[in-house]
RNA sequence: GACCCUAUCGUCUAGAGGCCUAGGACAAUACCCUUUCACGGUAUGAACCCGGGUUCGAAUCCCGGUGGGGUCGCCA
């Protein structure tokens, strides 16, 4: 039974990187029936907050990334832990470190200054036949791992292979703090213990707590899970992601207009690819989402690569979805006394022209409420010559019987006979005073999609200005 | 500094020793379509980090360099 996990921790939105990590980690469990739970890691309390917690949750809502199992929160498991680090305190896999912070960090300095690797020095690490100085009564000690200290941790990592570290390099790491709340590395164990997790997959920034992982859970007697580390993704800049450096929650992908489809088909196909297929459904995803394609170094994101799936996802959206998103756009917006029947209508004209949400509303906007034609086009195209030949389409229009683009650019065509003139002199102008804009879709889809009487009443205004 | 990971067009990638004159996609450029602006269509340019090996043969395997990234907290 394949169970996997997404482990945020809810110290800000969830992000680009955040997203693919639980987006891969979904298809996992989806692609073998499997299991998939949303584990909330909230014990740096200080940096905690519901609001990131919430924003979480809406993210993965979002994106339609729906956990089977949870979410569950670390802090509300506060026992388990305590009762598993009292375990093993007996067992003599861990140990009390009565180390001060301020001695931990005066050895850290100055072995920081000798350009060694930082690390503790054992001095309360129980060893056959060692005596250990008498416990200071004025210091809370915390809790240590035990860690082995020889040979080598290797575990075959899905992504990118076997990797080896020798435990040499690993410290006895705090696993309770002097107030005896525990932390992260043993959080994680604990968890990933009790929640059966079969895979573990998680952003390669966490390839460095693997050992000190498996260590931990071999102590505690546990079944070591698979683990698959995936490469961070790099900005658009090539530079890192940060919270102050263009890592942005996804929430704000629906706020500057992508559609959910159109980033989860990016996100999937960055650092990881099925042959040369480029757009496919989640569902196909999931079918084909296997570990032995994810690449192993790290990739740039790519905006323009996204853009242009969100075009081709508005081009096949269907249109009552589209023009709800357009009308709660606008709303947003406050635009007032708008009328909403047109969207539909209109909608198919414009869906395969922009290339997001916002592009959409703007477009439509003009066809929902009175314009207000700018001056300068007016000046511009509204000549007198073109003035006349909207007079003279004016009249064709109120005989016009079937309200339908056949005939309607009939009437456009025959006003262009009439007066001597090419089609981009009448269309433009015309443009203008319907939409207030000199472009738009062909000129008899527009009239036809506007509607008789909003055209006529548009036309009116312009032409006999009261 | 130590340890770990990593390296194909500008970007995402295909590539499992001969199918590679290195393929696809985004972007770029040109042309076509056109009722304006877009959409679309067609075409073009663009890459195996460097140096050694192994092999009849290396983008692919090995070693070394260099570049990039990550980690070294009583953060997660």
């Amino acid at each position: 039974m394949i169970r996997t996990r997404f482990a945020p921790s809810p110290t800000g939105y969830l992000h680009i990187g955040g997203a693919r990590t639980a987006l891969f980690a979904w298809a996992y469990a989806r692609r073998h029936q499997g299991t998939f739970i949303l584990r909330i890691e909230d014990t740096d309390v200080a940096r905690s907050t519901p609001e990131a917690v919430q924003a979480i949750l809406d993210g993965m809502q979002w994106l339609g990334l729906h956990p089977d199992e949870g979410p569950f929160y670390q802090m509300q498991r506060m026992d388990r832990y305590k009762e598993v680090i009292a375990q093993m305190l007996s067992a003599g896999t861990a140990y009390h470190c009565y180390t001060s912070r301020e001695a931990l960090d005066a050895m850290r300095a100055e072995q920081e200054a000798k350009k060694q690797k930082p690390r503790y020095d054992g001095l309360w690490r129980p060893e056959p036949g060692k005596n250990l100085p008498a416990p200071p009564t004025d210091v809370q000690p915390v809790v240590r791992f035990r860690n082995p200290v020889d040979g080598v941790v290797a575990w075959d990592d899905m992504v990118k292979g076997r990797i080896t570290i020798a435990n040499a390099e690993l410290d006895d790491f705090i696993i309770a703090r002097a107030d005896g709340t525990p932390t992260y590395n043993f959080c994680v164990v604990v968890d990933d213990w009790d929640m059966r997790i079969s895979h573990v997959i998680r952003g390669d920034d966490h390839v460095n707590n693997t050992p000190r992982q498996i260590n931990v859970l071999r102590a505690l007697g546990a079944t070591v899970p698979e683990y698959g580390h995936l490469p961070m993704i790099l900005g658009d800049d090539g530079q890192k992601l940060s919270k102050r450096h263009g890592a942005v929650s996804v929430m704000q992908y629906d706020d500057e207009g992508y559609l959910p489809e159109a980033v989860l088909n990016y996100l999937a196909r960055l650092g990881w690819s099925h042959g040369d297929e480029e757009v496919f459904a989640m569902e196909q995803f999931c079918a084909w989402f296997e570990f032995d394609h994810i690449s192993s170094s790290a990739a740039q994101f790519n905006t323009e690569k996204l853009n242009w799936l969100n075009a081709h996802y508005l081009k096949v959206a269907d249109n009552a979805r589209l023009a709800a998103e357009v009308k709660r756009r606008l709303m947003l917006q406050q635009v007032a006394g708008a009328d909403w029947s047109v969207l539909e209508r209109v909608i198919p004209l414009y869906k395969e022209r922009v290339g997001n949400l916002n592009e959409l509303a703007d477009a439509l906007h003009p066809f929902c409420v009175t314009v207000h034609p700018p001056a300068d086009l007016l000046t511009q195209h509204v000549t007198a010559a073109a003035r006349a030949a909207l007079a003279t389409l004016f009249d064709k229009l109120t005989g016009v019987a079937d309200w339908q683009a056949a005939a309607l650019s009939l009437a456009v065509k025959e006003t262009l006979a009439s007066h001597g003139l090419k089609m981009p002199q009448v269309a433009t102008p015309l443009r203008v005073v319907l939409l207030g804009q000199a472009q738009s879709p062909s000129i008899d889809a527009v009239l036809e999609a506007l509607g008789r009487e909003r055209v006529l009443e548009r036309l009116q205004r312009v032409l006999r200005p009261t």
